[in-house]
Order: C-alpha cells, then sequence, then structure tokens
DNA sequence: CGATAAAAAGAGTTCTATATCTTTTTATCT
DNA sequence: AGATAAAAAGATATAGAACTCTTTTTATCG
C-alpha cells in the first residue's frame, strides 16, 4: 500500500531517531534497518534535499534527524520520497466529471484521504514512546 | 493507492452492473471504461476465474455481473486482481519481534486494514446510486 | 457443416520502481 | 599538503507491472 521505498524511509528516519545528537553513516543506518546499502543512499538524499535529514560530507560526516521527533509526520517523510497521489479529477477523463468525482473513484479518493489522514497525525514520537513488546527495528528489548 | 489493474477492474465490474441482463463484449466494456482493450480482455478473465464476472464464448459471448451489486464489495474485486498485503510479521525478520509488529510497522499495517475495512463495506450497489452530479464512467447525466 | 464472432491462451514488449556499481566531490584529521 | 572516510552524482542493471500482438479454442448462427 505504501512503496518499498517509502518504508525504507520511515525505517531510516526512525533509526536516526531512536540516537540522536550523532550523526550516522549511511552504512551504519543501512545494517540497523536492513536495507540495501545504495539505495539507501538515494533515499537519504532525497530526504536530505527536503531537509527532512541533515547531511554532512567528508570524514566523520553522517546523517542526522533535521527536526524534533515530536514534529516530524509517517506523512512527511512519505509524501518526500514517494507523494500519495490524490485523485482530483475524472482518471477517464470525462469531461462532464471534470473535478467533480463520480461516486467510484470519490470512493477511492476517499480511502488514499484516510490513509493520509492517519500517517499526518502520526508522529516519529508516537512510533518511539516505549513500546509493550517489540522496539522498532531492535532485536532486543532494551536499548 | 491501489493499483492501475485494480482501478480497471473496478470500472469494468460498475460497467456490467450499470446494464445488468445482457452480456458485454471486451471491446464494449474496453470503449465504455476507456481501457486498454486487450489488457482489459486479460482483467477480465482473471474476474471470471474468481467467479466476480461470467463469460459466455463464442459468437453472441461476452460477460456479465456473477453477482448482484447488492452483494458485490470493492474489497472483492480489487481482493481478486491485486489482493490487498498486510503486514503480518516484522519485514525486517527480527526474531524477536515475529509476528508481533512494532509500532512503526503496526502503524503502517493499521492504516492498510483501514483501506480494508472501507472498501469491504462499499457495495457496487452503493456506486450505482442516483449520483448528484455525475454517474460513473458516463459523460451524460442521463443513462 | 462452414462462417463468424466472441473468449482464452501464450508470447513478447515497454515502462517504472527497485537496486547496484563506479566515480567524483567534500570535509576532517595528521 | 596528503590520506582518509564520508556523502553526492551518474550510469547501469533487474524485476515486476502494465500493456500489446498473434494464435487458438469455442459457441452460435445461417
Amino acid at each position: 500500500m505504501i512503496s518499498q521505498t517509502s518504508e525504507y524511509a520511515l525505517r531510516a528516519v526512525v533509526c536516526l531517531a531512536q540516537h540522536p545528537g550523532d550523526l550516522h553513516t549511511t552504512t551504519k543506518i543501512a545494517k540497523l534497518t536492513k536495507v540495501p546499502d545504495p539505495y539507501l543512499s538515494k533515499v537519504l538524499l532525497t530526504l536530505a534535499k527536503h531537509e527532512v535529514v541533515t547531511s554532512k560530507k567528508g570524514l566523520h560526516g553522517g546523517y542526522g534527524l533535521a527536526h524534533s521527533p515530536e514534529k516530524l509526520t509517517l506523512w512527511t517523510i512519505i509524501n518526500v520520497v514517494d507523494p500519495i497521489k490524490h485523485i482530483k479529477s475524472c482518471p477517464l477523463k470525462l469531461e462532464s466529471h471534470g473535478t467533480h468525482l463520480c461516486r467510484l473513484h470519490k470512493r477511492v479518493n476517499d480511502s488514499i484521504d484516510m490513509i493520509e489522514e492517519l500517517f499526518k497525525t502520526s508522529t516519529i514520537a508516537m512510533i518511539l514512546e516505549q513500546p509493550t513488546q517489540s522496539i522498532p527495528l531492535c532485536e532486543s528489548k532494551k536499548y
């Protein structure tokens, strides 16, 4: 329902949020999140360009979070790497429909709106709250 | 959010539901729904195999609805051509997580559950109810 | 039975998302 | 200044979804 790329981006950001302050190299994040290293590199690049994460080049460089986990939503991240597409006008290009969707496309678009709303109200901070059973991305129950 | 193929399948079924009783050829449905003819042929084949539509071969053959629009949900159709995939266990294959999702994947899966629920409660009959402004797939306001 | 018009089947193409590999640039340390 | 380790950039490969083309099978008609 969301793309692989979006999933990778979410993992990377959660990973960065788990260890705030210090910078992390692509390779380190890739290992922790089990995302293919060179691919993650592209994803992080996109996130950096849209100022979701900060990047520092050169020796001892790496990536860090650009915002506090309280202000960062899943929607922001997803929308940067793979924007959610709403149905804004009739996919059949029927003139009389125009931007007023018929019930079929209205219903489909409602589902998209719903998902977007859920992601907009989900912050990284919420994801990081002490979990009952499993810690995001971590094998052990303890940090 | 849903695949092109799913969208095509929905269009085809809505089209059949709009003119119950008689059979429709792939070419006819393709024109009305503005779906590529040979591709629609494959989609209808899948729908027929899963008994969402009926098919009749040979001269004067074609496709028809297998069920009443009241009993047919968007979910049934989507699930046949392009099943909704839930996150059932940790995508990172972390042993300690197993089938108990961390908050990140729980949240993402919640969105999938939500969409599925909406589609399950949406029948073709609901889509066909006399619309206020536009009739599904039709240019004119009158049938 | 033979012509016809339809679905069914199968092979092949194109396009896009995903993933990889290689080279270049940049910052930091000695 | 030179070595190093990191991101950035660019070029390329792979897989799967979307789409097309051709042939075969099937039912119905005259």
